[in-house]
DNA sequence: AAATATTTACGAAAAATTTCGTAGCAACTA
DNA sequence: TAGTTGCTACGAAATTTTTCGTAAATATTT
């Protein structure tokens, strides 16, 4: 589970992009552009059309998606694994705002309140459930 | 312990000199400056003297930091909290990269490794005490 | 068939962020 | 005092990210 190609760490418009497409698989430029702004405030001005798709060949660049033609209609996927390019942004903000210290982060994280009672237990029996193997702790992942 | 004006999320730049300050507290352009150039890698480029100047007189002007003038030289605080601004920070991340869930993203950060045993039991015990108040997840804030 | 609509390519503008050069002022040094 | 050093102010360049306008190709509708 390596990321394959080293790729630059997403923006935070390409990560609403890839969002869409680990949601929702693969896609046309216009279902993201639509989800895109189906998410949005309403007092905030639509993106265009032209935007997205720009954006996602600028993807297409960086291999941060590949994609197939079908009957002239281009299909987007990602290139891009979730659960690594997770990490990928989280390495990124612990290093900016927390210092390098993962657990603040986590501790952070845990006091917004944004987390529910069954999430807690789910968070705990996991950390239960770690374990260390070679110098790394290690947890089967389940699918989250 | 509200932020008392709403300042603009800071930006990566603006999160590295805050983080100067926030542990070693008021200091000159001079000190951060150099404290931000020990930090890097070897191979990059140092950050120009009047690079952080300006940024931090930015950054004055955002009210993200505050200054008294002593002797001629300008010592700079932080203007916002610590922990205000990493929720900040966080809330940002969630809903750019975690679609929202922050749980998913608490799952994330204990997957990298990055947490040490005692940093986990500490975690846990922290999950055992939180109460529910109001709707919300609290807990008594140690420091961190 | 003509008009309309959809789609991609792509340059470039616009906006946001980071970096630096220069000037000016005060203090210290030789 | 002349020269050097260290500081701030500030415009502007450089870079990065986001947005859009226009053109070209192909399909769809009337």
């Amino acid at each position: 589970m390596i990321q394959e190609k080293i790729t630059p760490a997403p923006t935070d418009s390409e990560l609403e992009i890839l969002q869409v497409l680990w949601q929702h698989g693969s896609q046309t430029v216009r279902f993201i552009n639509d989800a895109l702004n189906d998410k949005r405030d309403a007092n905030q001005k639509e993106i265009g059309y032209t935007t997205t798709l720009k954006l996602m060949q600028i993807m297409l660049d960086k291999n941060l998606l590949e994609r197939d033609i079908i009957e002239r209609s281009h299909i987007y996927r990602p290139a891009v694994n979730k659960k690594t390019t997770q990490e990928q942004v989280l390495r990124g903000v612990v290093n900016s705002a927390f210092g390098g210290s993962a657990s603040t982060l986590v501790l952070r994280a845990l006091g917004t309140g944004d987390t529910s009672r069954e999430e807690l237990e789910k968070i705990k029996e996991m950390i239960n459930q770690m374990t260390m193997d070679n110098g790394q702790w290690t947890i089967e992942t389940t699918n989250h």
